[in-house]
DNA sequence: GTCTATATGCCGATAGAC
DNA sequence: GTCTATCGGCATATAGAC
């Protein structure tokens, strides 16, 4: 009797991405992987070439819905570019929020080996820095782009990793931080 | 013939220190941190519990390595509080930079476990928040700590982790960043 | 496409002699 | 304080049968 064909090389991404989401990207065994499958581990090697093969499809994944949260979060009506950039940046903040394994991994646990090639962060958030010019000047886009990213991926990996540990509102301490350093560029604009 | 006695506890926490910071602590392993210090790998169990302590201790020594350095930075001549605060989040910057590895085990793989218990990045840059005071007003100070620590630590995490790739002033952006932040908390305050 | 069986390696950690 | 010897575990990866 032929072995069943059960699984293929999305369903064993998209499951990859999901335990290490459970359990953390180093708690992540080819061997678990496997059996989460429904197989055995040499098994994943007719779909794999290799573990960072893996990681690195996981880590598109992740980069890809990142990418659909800031293009709904960037869904607001409001025409007000200060306001857009908020919705954005309160959007990416969620997001890592929502998903702190797989975010990690994406972007700070990161081993070039791991890295997709194409996509990084920057230029996944090229909409964001149109809108950032507008407040910034054209020529401070690129900077006020980074300072935004700088901003809010420091404060949700601060937070994450249990550094920010006296207390207080963290949701309004983002939102005072995020508010006074769009405000600072908008000021030095004028 | 007795076994010489040739090496200690500090020694070995600073070979370790060193050896992450060459090498990354991902490659770290206790044979080979023996071998550094001219011992085999069993003999460091007389002098460490553990390697997670031994990564705690390591870490606690580039937590007081950075503690030294903002305060150097602190010293500057000065009154303005805007100054100080940029001189500050500089040193903070050219610390990382020169540190990468073991300033990255110490604030982002961060596995609680290897955390000393005491020492946390928050509380070590208490004398950062009464200047933070002076420009965010007394009530929002430790918003605008954070806020800063967020922009600081981002901005260097996806420096080092190469997730600006689009070329430009990356000296340039940090400061044009620093200074909006700065700027917006003071036009907030006003 | 899956399986069993196995190769190979490194890791952290322990036991006990000198 | 150091050594040799070893344990037990888990990892990635390959070979070849069904």
């Amino acid at each position: 009797m032929p072995y069943p064909a059960q699984t293929d090389y999305p369903t064993i991404v998209a499951m990859a991405h999901q335990l290490i989401e459970q359990e953390g990207a180093e708690q992540l065994s080819l061997a678990q992987l496997a059996a989460a499958c429904g197989i055995k581990a040499p098994s994943l090697y007719r779909h794999i070439p290799n573990k960072a093969a893996l990681l690195r499809a996981v880590n598109s994944l992740t980069i890809n819905e990142l990418f659909t949260a800031l293009a709904a979060a960037q869904q607001t009506t409001s025409p007000d570019p200060q306001a857009q950039l908020t919705a954005i940046l309160y959007g990416y903040r969620a997001f890592a929020l929502a998903h702190p394994q797989t975010y990690n991994l994406a972007f700070t646990t990161l081993d070039p080996a791991e890295r997709p090639e194409t996509q990084t962060l920057e230029p996944m958030v090229l909409p964001i820095q149109d809108i950032m010019a507008q407040i910034s000047g054209a020529e401070h886009s690129l900077a006020a782009l980074r300072g935004a990213l700088a901003l809010v991926h420091g404060f949700v990996s601060l937070e994450m990793k249990g550094q920010f540990q006296r207390g207080g509102d963290l949701d309004g301490a983002f939102a005072a931080a995020v508010h006074a350093y769009l405000q600072g560029w908008q000021v030095m604009n004028t």
